[in-house]
DNA sequence: CTGAAAGCGCTTACAG
DNA sequence: CTGAAAGCGCTTACAG
């Protein structure tokens, strides 16, 4: 078991105190340049590294912070990690991944984890965040951001799609090419993005002056199997929709499939439109049309509004980015019957 | 700035010493059982949390492996993640996230950064790790275990795969429809995985007594996008191939949308095979026959055999999975002309 | 410019 | 059963 160099390792090999030593390396103007010269040599040939752990117990701060994700199955959330991670490191902030699986139970575990870990902060794309989880955060005076999910208790930083003018494209889109029996197919768990996209396809069919019986509104969760499910449902009624506004792209992957085991054509007999514009919308038969969601640019904003909360910044930040409606194959005016 | 409660706050609250605190919480059986309650019920109601790094500081283990990826916008990574992510939760480790986008510079720097937290162990999932990379980690005495990729140096710790029967079995799946003109798309940055994959599909040929032109050999890089633009070279040949054996599923993907672009059917006029199974495997058109890799049990296993190695175990472990083979609806006999 | 000292929050022999 | 002491590897006032 060879423990790492230490700073007194090298104190030893340059026959000076062990302060003098971590003077140099923290690049002290104290210190003799030459002398901090030859430290800094020393401690690249005998590849020292500085312990975080005892740096972060006497400057308080662990130059760590917390992702925490319901699940990384998702692309969504893939690209959202990718997006924290890499400015994280580029601030020199290292990222603990926890995954919550959207278990409360161990949603609990997971902020305890990091608060043992004394992590300089937090950001969320969980999109459904148990009540106590924010609350033993909030305690813990941990900042927190939220992504996709402002229904946070005590905290207010977050950041978004804008999901009511992102519905009001997609629905726009739609009723635009003639349709008028749209249905929407959500995801049970998707919390606030889910009610804002909801509430946007309700106030687009207000707009438009079209009724909509309750049975158009279906829930998968987020997966193509669960928006399969859905669309087969949709299928059965006796007046199926002639477009489907579904939560995300993996719901709408499943929503084509469902569509073309059924015999029937996208978008001869159902648009379909997405939401995300994961790299597969690209890809599905036919391309999708859907709503781009900028989601390595939303990571990186809430690790930005982060590092703020976590420099002292004390305003509350609440940051929407728009969507683009990307317009592929998917969608087509309504066949007149 | 609230500090958090520490062990000398529950002491003088406890009015004992600190000593007594820390064993109380450990549950030592050195403190009186009603002390140890007492106590435990102070740090309880005071939502005291050890520090990780105080801890780790005298036990000289930090409880947190890295985990390694090239990138995690692929499913499969994220998977592998994900089952990392499960086991090494319930054995008390947490997981830091270390993206290196297989540039070479990043990877140094990724393990600078694990060095510094003092990790107990890595796990990478990168398809290819660079040669200082490994080297720089040996040095450091860290343990690690690869996942499909052996071609480490001084480490021979993994669990990969069986891509030489994953090749033979999908590859004797198409020969066994009657294809003679076989092309494989592989990954240029796939590294090990790519080359064994190949040499399976090379084998296999040869096995069936079949030539292959070498134009039949086309990388891509992982992507639909990649997938796609290789196989619209593959079908710019006079000879196209009446079979394709894709790298992964999301090359698969790509390659089902060119061939549909070039007005040809899957699998009447081309038969595609995947590789990994992904959740959207059920959903492309036609369906994707593939190979099924256990993604989050292979994860979990690298974590096991992580763990063996921080405990100190001496033994060398390579696990070999296999896969299976998932007929769906993109194979088909070939057509006689 | 350098060193000795104190301290961050823990754990764990060593006494009692 | 409990406490005082030492120490993990750093940083940083305080002296000199």
């Amino acid at each position: 078991m060879n423990r790492p160099v230490s700073i007194k390792d090298l104190a030893r090999l340059a026959g000076v105190s062990h302060s003098t030593v971590s003077r140099a390396l923290r690049g002290s103007p104290l210190v003799a340049p030459e002398m901090t010269k030859r430290i800094r040599e020393l401690a690249r040939v005998n590849g020292y590294r500085a312990s975080l752990a005892a740096r972060s117990l006497v400057t308080r701060e662990s130059r760590t912070i917390g992702c925490v994700v319901t699940t990384l199955a998702d692309p969504f959330m893939a690209e959202v990690v990718t997006g924290i991670e890499s400015v994280a490191n580029r601030n020199g902030y290292s990222v603990l991944l926890a995954n919550s699986n959207a278990d409360s139970r161990r949603e609990l575990d997971v902020v305890h984890t990091l608060q043992q870990h004394r992590v300089d902060g937090v950001v969320t794309a969980a999109s459904r965040v148990g009540a106590h989880y924010d609350q033993a955060l909030a305690e813990s005076q941990i900042p927190l951001v939220l992504i996709n999910d402002q229904q946070s208790a005590g905290y207010v930083h977050s950041v978004s799609i804008d999901n009511a003018a992102a519905a009001a494209l997609l629905m726009r889109h739609l009723t635009g090419l003639g349709h008028t029996r749209i249905a929407y197919i959500g995801d049970a768990r998707g919390g606030c993005s889910d009610r804002q996209r909801l509430a946007g396809y309700r106030a687009a069919l207000r707009a438009a002056r079209l009724r909509y019986p309750p049975e158009y509104v279906e829930h998968g969760d987020s997966t193509p199997a669960g928006g399969a499910l859905a669309m087969s449902r949709l299928l059965h009624l006796r007046r199926p929709p002639t477009a489907v506004f579904c939560y995300n792209d993996r719901t709408a992957l499943g929503v084509l499939a469902a569509i073309r085991k059924a015999g029937l054509q996208v978008p001869r007999d159902v648009s379909v439109v997405g939401f995300d514009d994961l790299d597969l919308a690209s890809y599905t038969d036919p391309p999708l049309t859907t709503l781009r969601q900028p989601m390595r640019i939303m990571g990186q904003i809430a690790f930005e509004i982060l590092l703020g909360l976590m420099r002292g910044d004390a305003a509350e930040r609440v940051v929407t980015v728009q969507g683009e409606l990307i317009v592929r194959q998917s969608t087509a005016p309504l066949r007149q019957a």
